[in-house]
RNA sequence: CGGGGCGUAGCGCAGUCUGGUAGCGCACCACACUGGGGGUGUGGUGGUCGCCGGUUCAAAUCCGGCCGCCCCGACCA
């Protein structure tokens, strides 16, 4: 492609919409540009990257035998109310109307159209298990779409679905699904995680993330050098502590004046945040309320507590009149002795050994307080986050965390979908049962924007060369000249007839405009021809993010690019 | 939706407090110089000051409403 003709605006300062390395560098590169909130138009050099992904992804997942299908990205309702999603799903999923008044939605992905069409046509267990996948344009509609690419309300997502009678055949597809994944993120070239993960709400089985190393992440990791363990924190499991051998003391009520923090009540005793206990109201799931219990340095884990049977999953708290209804006191003096609610206790808070908490009674704490002695009622769960130097799960060593961008997740699904809808086969001994699926999802535009915000410097992107937009930029600082113009046209015709993928810089720019522009870009290869070194026959070399620089007679030019 | 910030030329911003001729840098157009890291000079083009309404002799500026964007929280590929 000539860059004279081709619609790449680049921008010399960072647009005030963004944030992130990543947008910033897709905006000020030209690849692409914001239509509305969590909409985007690619450019050229932006659809370039995005389809080199898909190519990448469609050749992994051929390879262990998923088959590409397209589905409709407008979903009849009838679909969703089958599955009980249509009341479930919230403000995210986009509804429509059409001109006879049917309801749509806008596909944020595709569990229902495609069991409905396995159901429809798949007639027999000899043809399972299937696993279909598309690449296809998905909307969500995002409470707050942010970091431009990192979370669109309409971005390119590949989705596969496999399907299957029993479990040892799910679990053959999902280990499939985990290796194609890794063998994708490698050719891509982007350094990355496997975590186990939450299912949230899509499914209730196992479930892995594949996040992209990034400081900027939104998902936080642990993981252990040692064990190899490694889950979001949403996830990895706080052990109980080991018990202290510290004798309990009396229960003693102390006057605590004004004091309503953890922070305060700790300063104000003289004691660390972990001597203290801190309790939280939260809305029941039978009755109206109920209280958590953490110790007050650690914090609530939201998808943990609202996994708990008796707590209404999403995690809401109790307002302050509420609070006050439910326990006669305000939320800095609430304890769990004594009171009047189901009392959910952290493992480390029921370990803690003479600890302080509100006394139920505004202006008043407890000292001196034992799980098991002063509020043994209460259920001993795990509902904290695991922090830094917390033991690994598994029992192998210390916990690190890291930050990542998830761009990939894998479910276990059971029989969530087919069961609503439907969806059974004969076995080989003529009973019927209920499929059971996994669903495999891909974010690949987020994946342009969490590899550019992984591969960069202070002069712009640095692509992988497995998905950068071109193989090759030439800049040609002279064009204007016959000699200068006469090498570089030859030189692009090689590496065109070489089936390099190659940008001719050929504008009438200043060199200095054009090197800029070049490190923008991130094109992996650059071979630069200007006067000076063309009158000893010479043009250079270099790769984009690396400093040395190789003099070469343009013939050698081809190999060079080749040879990487 | 709750909290915070912002909306003035294509982009980045000043001007708003204290009402009175709409400005700066970049980009763009023309010419000249320059030609290996976003160069210099001269001359130009480009604005419903987010929208609607109010106050006023006079509104970018004060008041009210609305819209949009960004950041922090809940959601997720």
């Amino acid at each position: 492609m000539r860059a004279s003709r081709t619609l790449i605006p680049t921008l010399k300062e960072t647009p005030a919409e963004a944030e992130v390395a990543s947008h910033v560098l897709l905006l000020r590169a030209g690849f692409i540009r914001r239509v509305a909130g969590g909409l985007y138009t690619w450019l050229p050099l932006g659809l370039r990257v995005m389809r080199k992904i898909e190519m990448i992804v469609r050749e992994e997942l051929d390879r262990f035998g998923a088959q590409e299908i397209q589905m409709p990205v407008v979903q009849p309702a009838e679909l969703w109310r089958e599955s009980g999603r249509w009341d479930v799903m919230g403000a995210e999923l986009l509804r429509m109307r059409d001109r006879h008044e049917r309801d749509y939605a806008m596909g944020p992905t595709h569990e229902e159209v495609v069991t409905d069409l396995v159901r429809r046509t798949v007639d027999s267990y000899k043809e399972i298990p299937l696993n279909v996948y598309q690449i296809q344009t998905k909307f969500r509609d995002e409470i707050r779409p942010r970091f431009g690419l990192l979370r669109a309300r309409e971005f390119l997502m590949k989705d596969a679905y496999s399907f299957h009678l029993g479990e040892e055949s799910l679990e053959r597809t999902y280990r499939d699904m985990y290796d194609a994944y890794t063998a994708i993120l490698t050719r891509i070239g982007v350094d990355f995680r496997v975590v186990e993960a939450d299912s949230g709400t899509i499914g209730d089985g196992e479930s892995h993330e594949f996040q992209v190393l990034a400081e900027s992440g939104e998902d936080l990791m642990a993981y252990c050098p040692d064990s190899g363990y490694a889950a979001n924190v949403e996830k990895a499991e706080a052990l109980a502590p080991e018990l202290s051998d510290e004798s309990p003391n009396p229960i003693e009520k102390v006057e605590t004046p004004g004091v309503r923090t953890i922070a305060d009540v700790a300063s104000f005793l003289g004691l660390e945040s972990a001597r203290c206990v801190k309790t939280l109201i939260v809305r029941g799931d039978q009755v109206p309320f109920v209280a958590l219990v953490l110790r007050g340095d650690h914090e609530l884990n939201e998808t943990k507590a609202g996994r708990l049977d008796a707590v209404a999953a999403p995690v809401t708290f109790a307002g302050d009149e509420e609070v006050r209804a439910a326990t006669g006191c305000s939320v800095g003096s609430i304890g769990p002795v004594g009171l009047d609610l189901p009392v959910y206790a952290d493992r480390s808070a029921a370990a803690a050994v003479n600890c302080i908490c509100g006394a139920n009674e505004e202006g008043f704490h407890l000292t001196g307080v034992n799980q098991s002695r002063d509020f043994p009622d209460a259920r001993v769960v795990d509902i904290r986050n695991v922090v830094e130097g917390d033991p690994s799960p598994d029992g192998g060593g210390k916990l690190a965390f890291a930050r990542g961008i998830e761009v990939g997740h894998i479910f276990k699904l059971g029989d969530k979908y087919s069961v609503p809808m439907r969806l059974a086969l004969q076995d080989g001994a003529g009973t019927e049962a209920s499929l059971i699926m996994g669903c495999y999802g891909l974010g690949i535009s987020r994946l342009v924007a969490a590899v550019a915000e992984q591969c960069h410097d202070d002069n712009g992107i640095i692509w992988p060369a497995p998905i950068a937009p071109f193989d090759a930029h030439i800049l040609a600082l002279d064009y204007s000249r016959s000699d200068v113009a006469e090498v570089v046209e030859s030189l692009y015709e090689e590496c065109l007839d070489a089936g390099i993928d190659v940008l001719l810089d050929d504008r009438d720019e200043r060199p200095g405009v054009k090197f800029a522009e070049s490190d923008l870009l991130g094109i992996p290869h650059r071979i630069t021809v200007g006067v000076r070194n063309l009158a000893k026959g010479l043009v250079e070399y270099g790769r984009r993010g690396e400093s040395a620089r190789e003099l070469l007679a343009p013939a050698e030019a081809v190999d060079r690019i080749r040879s990487g």
